[in-house]
DNA sequence: CGGCATCCACAGTGATACTG
DNA sequence: CAGTATCACTGTGGATGCCG
């Protein structure tokens, strides 16, 4: 991209992640931690191969990315946020949050992946129970799901492809519906009974939810 | 642009101001609140005028934007942010911060407008004798100057082309020179020795510097 | 298979010129 | 002043091919 050529921190910031896609590769990577080329293909539909592998070379020149040898187990090339990459989360964040009044009601023929929830899910959430025993929501939505761990005080969310050894056994709750819906629920703006009329189901301990509320200030 | 098509909140955000040059036209109007065109296109170097007025129309139909008819002292339409655009504020800072290394020693051939300061003074720094009667900064650097109310506990930054009917005649403290050496100083980086050596010129009260503190948690 | 590179049609961009 | 018109150029998206 064209450098904007201005001496001003927004522009600085979006001559390194302004150009298309760049800020979705960054929230993938924000998500799974560490991604090899196809997983990221998974997550960001609608990417084309070629922009996808020129980006991840621009990202890295911007010291946003790394790239890995992973060990044996993968047994190839992974791509991880630097620290810098990482400090762009509450950026992300804000920019996401400006947007949830976009998330209307339906979901009209948009690609959905479970992971995509947990960012917002575990900035946005916390635990009101810190003292309790650790509690696991899991969530069924779009293309597969993910666990939820409420602990200690805090809302943690992880997606199931590859990051788990431990496929978190045994879940106090298991939700699956449209995403608006999983989110209204959790984000408590919708009571569980107006939930399940419009379509989610919820099969387990749903007094787990209780546990869960909206953070305070941000 | 074309959207993601994607169920997840930055998608959302990005559909609407991902464009190139949309947030720098957002950092423009949250500076100077209603500005015509040509402020828009003076704060924009290197913008094309096609481009900037294809912008204003995509931003207009995305709700961010607004267009007024200004009474005749004016009598022309200006530009405004909606609330929906003033909510962007949050996402832009936090830009900006992740930017600010980058902003560094010396300005290799940007552009700089004295107005673009402001966004920055005012949310990272704040007034710690808040009983005291207002104190105000004059900043000249790049194209021009801003003026900095330093009162009631809070960093007020305007800029003069077209704001003010006052001029704030008699500033408490009036700096010019680099902006990184403006910016070294006010966010108590650099001492005023070290910036003076650097060329940096301050005529006045420079006790008033004092007042300032670099914002506490964010 | 995973990680790209190449090719191509087309949409977006940038510089300049022009207009009501 | 506030744009529109034109046009060369660059970036994007889709398909496919290559290579370890």
């Amino acid at each position: 991209m064209r450098s904007y050529g201005h001496y001003c921190g927004l522009a600085k910031a979006l001559d390194v992640v302004g150009d298309r896609w760049s800020l979705l590769i960054i929230r993938e990577l924000l998500l799974v931690d560490a991604a090899r080329y196809s997983d990221l293909q998974r997550g960001l539909p609608g990417i084309a191969t070629n922009l996808l592998a020129t980006r991840l070379r621009e990202l890295e020149a911007g010291g946003v990315v790394a790239r890995h040898d992973a060990p044996p187990p993968i047994g190839t090339t992974v791509f991880r946020l630097t620290a810098r990459g990482k400090a762009l989360e509450p950026a992300i964040l804000a920019l996401g949050a400006w947007a949830a009044p976009l998330l209307g009601e339906c979901t009209e023929r948009d690609e959905v992946r479970a992971h995509w929830l947990a960012l917002p899910l575990q900035s946005y959430l916390i635990d009101t129970q810190p003292t309790h025993r650790p509690s696991t929501i899991e969530i069924h939505t779009g293309d597969g799901s993910i666990t939820m761990e409420i602990a200690n005080g805090v809302v943690r969310g992880r997606s199931m492809p590859w990051t788990g050894t431990d496929p978190v056994s045994d879940p106090d709750l298991v939700l699956s519906g449209a995403p608006h819906l999983i989110m209204g629920l959790l984000m408590r703006r919708l009571s569980l009974g107006a939930a399940r009329a419009r379509g989610l189901s919820a099969r387990g301990n749903t007094h787990v939810l209780k546990r869960l509320a909206v953070r305070p200030s941000t």
